[in-house]
DNA sequence: CTCGTCACGGTTGAC
DNA sequence: AGGTCAACCGTGACG
């Protein structure tokens, strides 16, 4: 079952039930959002339904992230066993104490930050149920017992990152913890808060960014991996027919393209998308279909999925090299949007600027996703 | 025609 | 090892 095939939309694009669209469509939405096409038009262009098309538009704004969400897993749990141990102690030291009261003292003293810190009824639970009678200590839990040492080193943080909260407060804290995933690097820059950057004008930001990105580019090849595997991209995307450029982006967007691994491979007779998909190299065990070309880069495959490298490292890439051109599968697109697009590129000689920007936006972002 | 929203069927991963 | 559960996903349809 490595191979989930993908199906097909209304609008004749690649998707797979239950799945992330690849970064690479996720990125060039966004960056189409930034040229100014309106999202009816990147629908048509990207074949990705509207609604997914509003969906990432939205969280961009939002989160300034256009990675997916943490798929599955648990919440993290807030009564952490540590957190029961604070309790006890509180309510030991004061047995009259409010239930809000631990609530701030937990707080206050940095058992907890605000995003993790157990609802005023959860405490009362935890004083009913685990504590017991604070009165009486033995209760559930022995405080000495240090079982509970602080095993659960923030739980929380990782979740953080993974979930994206904009949790300014959360990364310093977390810092140390963060690592959560062996094999993963930390790369420390997931950690960036999305909400940190400036959100929509720091893609306008074109020419510092541009700057930026130059830099960068290069040394987009270094990280390659970056991206967790998961989140795949479909070479093909990237090139998508934007009349815009053709220009070469060449090589960057390779990384780009990195391929998704889970992604399916279209039906043979896929329209556009197939044309790309050639199945590379890829050891299909894991990648699936749409990974391409991509396979270049994503050397190191396989397990890596698991690890998250950085983010977006390649971004830089992405971005820019999203117009790759080809000729001409996209172009069979209805209209293309017209007026839109052409206005827009017209209007901007350099072109692909937004775009570049937007590459270097999405730098921050983390990779939740990865998880694990 | 656009676009926000949501039910739906699906996947994932922690527990 | 396997099941449960809650999170997220994109599509498609409605308004």
């Amino acid at each position: 079952m490595e191979q989930t095939y993908g199906e097909v939309n209304q609008l004749g694009g690649v998707f797979v039930n239950g799945r992330p669209l690849p970064n690479a469509i996720r990125l060039r939405i966004v960056e189409l959002a930034q040229l100014g096409i309106r999202p009816c038009d990147i629908s048509r262009q990207l074949r990705v339904s509207h609604g997914c098309v509003s969906k990432i538009l939205a969280r961009y704004n939002e989160t300034g992230s256009i990675l997916p969400g943490a798929i599955g897993g648990s919440k993290p749990r807030v009564t952490t066993p540590n957190v029961v141990k604070h309790i006890r102690d509180y309510k030991q030291g004061d047995p009259g104490i409010f239930a809000w009261e631990i609530r701030d003292r937990l707080l206050a003293d940095g058992v907890c930050d605000k995003y993790n810190v157990p609802s005023v009824s959860s405490i009362s639970r935890i004083l009913r149920n685990k504590i017991g009678n604070l009165s009486q200590p033995g209760g559930a839990y022995d405080a000495g017992s240090g079982g509970c040492k602080q095993p659960a080193p923030q739980p929380t943080l990782p979740y953080n990152h993974i979930y994206q909260y904009p949790y300014p407060g959360a990364a310093p804290s977390a810092g140390t913890k963060m690592g959560s995933h062996p094999g993963a690097p930390v790369s420390a820059a997931h950690v960036s808060l999305p909400r940190s950057w400036p959100s929509a004008h720091s893609v306008s930001n074109i020419l510092g960014i541009r700057t930026f990105m130059e830099q960068s580019g290069a040394l987009a090849g270094t990280d390659g991996s970056a991206y967790p595997p998961k989140l795949e991209d479909w070479p093909s995307v990237n090139r998508t027919t934007f009349p815009a450029a053709g220009q070469g982006v060449g090589a960057l967007d390779k990384s780009a393209a990195e391929a998704d691994i889970k992604y399916p491979q279209p039906p043979p007779g896929l329209s556009a998308v197939s044309t790309f998909l050639s199945p590379c190299a890829y050891p299909s065990s894991n990648q699936a279909v749409y990974g391409g070309p991509g396979g270049s880069y994503l050397s190191p495959a396989h397990h890596h999925w698991q690890t998250p490298g950085n983010p977006l490292a390649h971004h830089h890439g992405p971005g820019v090299a999203i117009y790759g051109g080809d000729p001409a599968p996209t172009a069979a697109f209805k209209h293309p949007t017209r007026e839109a697009v052409d206005r827009k590129q017209a209007s901007s000689p350099g072109g692909k600027t937004p775009a570049d920007s937007l590459a270097a936006t999405i730098h921050g972002l983390s990779a939740p996703a990865s998880s694990s």
